[in-house]
DNA sequence: TATAATTGACTGACGTATTAGTCAATGAAA
DNA sequence: TTTCATTGACTAATACGTCAGTCAATTATA
């Protein structure tokens, strides 16, 4: 038995629509929008039908706010690679190495993905959040590096328009675990995952390039 | 007007299924399993939902069997592949030309795919059949082909674990079209995206390998 | 060919179950 | 004693699945 603190009223009443949110949260990507009851959601926080509705006024409702809830700035972890240095090259490598850390390996993330996927006909909203959130930093970032690196002349030049085939093995790991999640198709193992995708980035197929 | 050709009944009793057939694989996919009514179906065929229930016994039997009659066989598409001539690396691409156009670019394919990671919690055996009828043959096939390209010097050594990062641009490019579907991320033109895809995939990033 | 009998695909109202959302009552904390 | 977060029974609406009945297409008969 962990120790319980001493929780006043007002403390629990703070803490109810996070708790409802996490809640959603597992509610929704167990069994998407409409096969989610409220009371599912109620049960596993321990209360019933009637609080979820003291916090939030309907079910759609409470899905948009669970959405906003869990997408964490992602502009925070493009902040961070701000600071790095070094020449195009580790700096590619190491945003991609992050990116695969939040999105392929992260289990909020790849369930937001999985109901951005399937509940985006029915928020149209959340398609947009999720465009000016997510991929249009992300590839306007790759973007900016392979340019930088074209530049310096370390890369070759390709085309830019079409940078979403260098950052494809992270969102294919997404969503292959999204899909089988453990059971068909194994977990790859981090550090020789991405030291195969960077290889294959860097030097292709070919042993001798034309 | 069409000239509406006579229909017997006969004839009008054996199209029925395939007509709910198809109005399942529209509503479904505007509404996922749970936010389809059988009467949306019922209504996009012109007939009502006992109609629909004379064919299929519930609406759980009716997704599997819509599920079962769109899910083409992709072992047509790899068996074409077999009579493929030329060098390792030429039929590698020909094949991933293949899968692009049969994946990416194909609105069903795109749209079961979206079913999967939506509904697969619900459905397991889906998940199954389509890791065996889909996954499982194109890794297996461009496992083949790229140890044939080791083995005749064609290709550098690489681990063949994680060749699904080699048909990542593929899988990725559906999840784009699934998402965005052309509203926010534009449609790519398929010849210069598979001109980029073929090129770093043989030739790399960088400028001079190390 | 004309008429009657038969079939069976389809209907649509109905029973049952489920669930979103409401609100007057409650009881524990302050 | 007062406050107010929580309750849980209730309403209204929705949707799955059923089935006795209907009527147009088909076949048999005159």
């Amino acid at each position: 038995m962990a120790v319980q603190k001493k929780i006043t009223r007002a403390e629990q009443k703070a803490l109810r629509p996070i708790q409802i949110l996490d809640a959603a949260f597992e509610e929704f990507v167990r069994s998407g929008f409409t096969g989610t009851r409220v009371e599912d959601i109620a049960d596993r926080v321990g209360v019933t039908k009637g609080t979820v509705y003291v916090y939030f006024e309907t079910k759609e409702k409470l899905f948009e706010a669970m959405i906003n809830h869990f997408s964490v700035p992602f502009h925070e972890l493009l902040g961070i690679t701000e600071g790095l240095s070094g020449n195009a090259t580790d700096r590619l490598l190491s945003i991609l190495g992050l990116l695969y850390e939040q999105i392929a390996e992260d289990r909020t993330t790849r369930e937001l993905t999985r109901l951005v996927i399937a509940e985006g006909h029915r928020f149209p909203d959340l398609i947009d959040r999720h465009h000016d959130q997510f991929i249009e930093p992300i590839i306007a970032k790759v973007d900016a590096l392979i340019l930088e690196g074209v530049a310096s002349g370390e890369f070759r030049e390709i085309p830019v328009e079409f940078s979403e085939i260098v950052v494809a093995p992270i969102l294919t790991t997404t969503v292959l675990r999204l899909i089988f999640d453990d059971r068909r198709v194994p977990t790859p193992n981090k550090e020789a995952f991405l030291r195969a995708y960077f290889d294959l980035l860097l030097n292709g197929l070919l042993a001798k390039p034309h």
